[in-house]
DNA sequence: TAAAAAAGATGACAAATGTCATGTCTTTTA
DNA sequence: TAAAAGACATGACATTTGTCATCTTTTTTA
């Protein structure tokens, strides 16, 4: 019998894969949260073969839970569970050693599967994430642009943002001309809308 | 037996959803879809006693179909199931006369609740859904407020908003004003988050 | 129908933004 | 180690943005 626990913060979601998995005759559900927090805590108390971790809920991200159960040594295998084809994030779960990392994008014919398979020692990446990832347009900010995109994103002025950075404001406006150019745009609402669609913030 | 079409977006939920109410020994999933146009079409001609619609989906939102639905007399009940608690979408529902309304942050048991209530008459819109409604803060933009918001949130800049919305464009730096005013603003940035934290856009 | 409100426009001004050329120090790299 | 590349800064400039007072023309409303 494997143990399963589920984090995942769509209610909907999080009781229909319970209900689903739960009537594989070889599959247990031990417990569900929808809150990062929780699903560690339990987690690292009913230790279960395997914890499903949606990656955007309240207090801990499902990455964040997986890094900690990893330097907790916990021997779980982890199957990270998400809407988002992100770079940055499959890089973590891929750090942080998960053992699958599915869209959610994917049948639930899928997630059974894949737990057999991780069962199993395989370990499994979405394909559509991976093409995804390699076809994704890459971001050609460097990290201090992008610093500076995401205070701008929050409605900062440039005198704002050059306190934030410790930066002569002069400066910042170099950067931002800089990211403009990059982007091939000429204000920052549009550089936002095109940092967005390709996923760079 | 009440025959069941689905039209949901994620496959995730698509799939699980089906499983489980499939499992109920008076529902039958006779189709499901993950695009609105498909959707549409197959429940004209299949007919289920109903259709539970996601809005957000490729082609044809699940409102419009709901709206199709009715202008085309179909005598289907409707079940709204969505993320978003907008007023917006709640107010279009209402309007297409849907028999329900629910939030994906309700388990699953409230779905198959819902379902036997409004095969009996009875109209549900999730509580959660109408105190964050009323709750909500109100929109203090106008018609025009909005629409040129909506622009300048595309990236574009005073002289192209005034192109398309036909004004000239001191009179849209005077709009801009206005709802900068209103957000309690100094930027269109600043001015768009606070519109998209409070659902307005 | 007279008064009030709304919708749109103008002009003037200050402040913020975007662009460029240029300069000074570090760090890298060949 | 000399040359190149990076990181940060400055100043100057044109443009865009945001603010305000004022004006005209429609539309509403009392």
């Amino acid at each position: 019998m494997t143990t399963i626990y589920i984090a995942e913060d769509q209610e909907m979601l999080n009781s229909a894969l319970s209900a689903i998995l739960d009537l594989e005759d070889d599959f247990e559900i031990i417990g569900n949260a929808t809150d990062g927090q929780m699903a560690f805590q339990e987690i690292t108390t009913l230790k279960p073969d395997i914890a499903i971790l949606d990656i955007e809920m309240p207090n801990l991200t499902g990455l964040e839970v997986a890094q900690e159960l990893r330097l907790n040594h916990q021997n779980i295998k982890i199957i990270i569970l998400t809407t988002f084809a992100r770079k940055k994030y499959f890089e973590s779960a891929v750090a942080s050693e998960v053992n699958a990392y599915l869209l959610k994008d994917s049948p639930t014919d899928k997630l059974v599967d894949t737990i057999h398979k991780i069962l199993d020692g395989q370990i499994i990446y979405d394909a559509n994430l991976v093409s995804s990832i390699l076809t994704a347009v890459k971001n050609p900010l460097t990290a201090q642009e992008l610093k500076i995109m995401q205070e701008f994103a929050l409605g900062k002025n440039t005198q704002e943002i050059a306190e934030t950075v410790f930066l002569s404001s002069g400066t910042v406006r170099n950067y931002i001309s800089s990211i403009l150019s990059k982007t091939g745009t000429h204000s920052r609402i549009e550089a936002l809308n095109i940092a967005k669609k390709n996923n760079w913030i």
